[in-house]
This record gives structure tokens, C-alpha cells and sequence, in this order.
DNA sequence: GCGGCTTGGTGACTTAGTCACCGACTCGAT
DNA sequence: ATCGAGTCGGTGACTAAGTCACCAAGCCGC
């Protein structure tokens, strides 16, 4: 959080506005990225234009597509955008070697934050694979809504949430709403029984 | 490949037949798995019985299972089958944290295989989101023939390949079989026409 | 060569995704 | 205020994929 002046040996800051593109697909990395404030959407768009949500950054956490870039060398795959106002710094890549070789905290930070992503990745394929959309429809809704109640997001944003498609979202969120579960509005879904949605998120 | 005493700070050798079950989900984690030959199976198993693969470890790759495993403490999520006799062996976990902060080689190899892995990864859920069947179901025979063109599963394995159903993987194969693009027998898919399987893999 | 198991085929149905189109809301410019 | 462009959501009709139930053919041990 403190200034630091951007030499080959320190890590530069960063803050940027909420909806700024960090990288793009094919960009090549410039460091690694400790988030300290606000969160980043990471996505992949495929061929046929259907975006999917792979993770967010929040503080504390790291981005791995930032990490495979580094370790293989290569340029991303995948997008990043602030969601959020962002508070952070980046870690050249020089740097980030020598901190992984000598900095035990640092090096478990990253193996943690790793393994947490990967287990984010196999919740994801695992749903993808077998769960119904009404299912990933309310886990999402729940995970978006965190401890309020309101989910401020459009049809389209919630389809690439969980991967599908627009009409299909809308659809299912209209049977939602006629089983009084949430009440619809332009841009906003309000929930209005957690734990029916929370049977139908575990696929009940 | 030489023996060695199991002790707190060497390595165990390792070697199983095929079939055998390395690990199931929330087995804990004996120690860090370097193959040196044979390939294992990692897969998910869902709630409803549906069971996706998710990657193969090769010599020279390694089980992301595992360093999910040692980097959090926690225990396997997945299952890892022995598809062939294996050969490797064992790092326990001390000797694992000691090699990552004092031996940079391992280190690279360990994050270039993580890098790998996700890879891999981000892949498999822009298929699972995006691929048709018939794309997905190519895309699996070419990579399972590897340079030959014989893949000597079932409908049924195939079909766990790609996060499928059986019934639409005999169906998809018998389109296939219809245009020549394989041949069918119990067990087994013989590929004909790899450059046309390589075009409907690629989504044309 | 009988009986049980595995593998694969098929029809009928449900769920999900796609395509095309329209109407309703939003907001800035005039 | 109202016009118009852009965004957002709803819907019918269709295709693709997944599910369910059941049966037939191959395989193997006895």
C-alpha cells in the first residue's frame, strides 16, 4: 500500500478504476498481482461467443492465470476486469523468482492461493458436467448475493456466471419468481427464500 | 528408480499394477507422486453418478491432486486410478516443503506442471460449456489414439471422457460410423478419417 | 450350451440451448 | 416533453443433449 518507486528490484503499485480490462487473451504478463482492495473477474469468451466466469481475485488471494503466465512464460488465455475500484501492487517477475526462492510465507501464500483455485476449477467442472441449470442458477445467485439479499446483474451477466445462455437464465429465473423464491426487476434479482434456494443449489 | 529406505527424509519408490486405486476423495495425502512411468487417471464422481476425467498424469507431470493436497493440508477431492503398471515414487511431505524453498530445478518442475494442469483445465470447462458433443467426442478419440488409431474403451468410458452419457456417445459414434469417419467393435473405435475428426473437433 | 454379466442399440420423453423477433425500459439529445 | 438509439427481457419454435426404460447381442465361466 505504500508508494514504492517502480525499479527492477520492487513492486510497482497499482490502482485502477472498476470495469478497467487487466489482460486479455494472448497478452503477455507483467508481473504478479497482490490484490489488496476490490475484486477481479477473470473469464474465458470461447470461439462461439458464450463467456464463462472461471473464478474472482479478492484481496489475500492471487490470480493464477498471473502465475501460469509466469511460471510457463506465457501469455494469457484467459480475460481480467475489475469489478471493483483496485488497490494492489504488481510484483515483477524477477522479483516474484526471488521472493518464491526466499520468502517461506510468500511461496506458502501462493501454494495456498493455487490450490484453492484448483478447487474452485473442479466445483466448476463437476457442475458443468452433471448439475441442472436451476441448480447452478441458485448457487449462483446465493454466491452472488453474499450476505444481502439483492443481485445486481442482468439476464446476459448471469448466464455467463454459470456458462449458459441468456433465454435459458430468464426462463428459469421466471419460475423462481412464480414459485416466490425471488422477485425480478430490471438489472436486479432480489432473494426472497435462501434456503429453498440453497435445497436447490445441492440439487434437491 | 533406485531403492531406497523409506525414511522421514528420503524418497519411498512406488510401484502398482494397473487398476489399482491410488486415491479416492478424502483419502489424505501420504506424499508428493513423481511418475516415471505409466499414466494415471484423475476423475470426478457426482452426486448423481455421473463420472468425468479430468486429466492424465504422465512421466514427467504431476498430480495437481497432490499438490493441492500438500500445498492446503487437505484431503483428495477426486479419484486417481493406475491406467498401467506405474513406476515412480513417493516425496513425503517434509522432504517435499524442504525441496521446494532449497531446490530451484524441482521448483520450476513443480509450477510448470501447475501451469500445465491449468491449462488443461481452462480447456476442459470452455468444452464442457461450449464444445457440441460431436465436437467434444472427436476431439477425445484423436487425443485417446494418440499416433495409432485404435482407442480400446467402451462407450461407457468414453462417454466419462467427455462428461457425457452413454446412450449420446453410441449415438454420436454411430453418426460417426455412418459418414466413415470410424469403425465400430465391442470395446473398441477404430479411426478412419482422422483429418475430418480433426475438423469436427475444431468446432467445423 | 445354460445362465449371468457386460456392452451396445433404440424409442419416448425431458431439459437445455439456439434463433428470430418483438416489446418495454433507459437515457441523452434536441 | 418526446424522440430515438441502445439495452434488457420475454416468447415461440426449433434443435441438441440428457434421461429412462427396456431389450438384444456378445462374452465367459461353469
Amino acid at each position: 500500500m505504500t508508494a514504492q518507486s517502480p525499479t527492477s528490484h520492487g513492486a510497482h503499485p497499482l490502482t485502477c478504476p472498476a470495469g478497467t480490462v487487466l489482460f486479455r487473451p494472448d497478452d503477455p504478463c507483467s508481473g504478479f498481482v497482490v490484490l489488496q482492495e476490490g475484486s477481479i473477474r477473470v473469464s474465458l469468451t470461447s470461439a462461439s461467443g458464450r463467456e464463462i466466469v472461471l473464478y474472482r481475485v479478492h484481496p489475500g488471494e492471487i490470480c493464477l492465470q498471473t502465475f501460469t503466465c509466469l511460471a510457463e512464460g506465457r501469455t494469457y488465455s484467459a480475460e481480467g476486469i475489475a469489478e471493483t475500484q483496485l488497490k494492489g501492487e504488481v510484483i515483477p517477475p524477477g522479483e516474484y523468482d526471488r521472493r518464491m526462492a526466499n520468502d517461506p510465507d510468500f511461496r506458502r501464500t501462493v501454494f495456498t492461493a493455487v490450490a484453492h483455485r484448483f478447487a474452485d476449477f473442479e466445483h466448476l467442472v463437476e457442475s458443468l458436467a452433471s448439475a441442472s441449470i436451476e441448480a447452478r442458477l441458485a448457487e449462483a445467485l446465493l454466491a452472488l448475493a453474499g450476505p444481502g439479499s439483492e443481485v445486481n446483474l442482468t439476464h446476459d451477466a448471469l448466464a455467463s456466471e454459470i456458462g449458459s445462455a441468456r433465454e435459458v437464465v430468464s426462463r428459469q429465473l421466471s419460475r423462481f419468481e412464480r414459485s416466490g423464491l425471488v422477485s425480478l426487476a430490471r438489472g436486479k434479482v432480489t432473494l426472497l427464500a435462501r434456503s429453498t434456494l440453497e435445497r436447490k443449489a445441492a440439487g434437491g
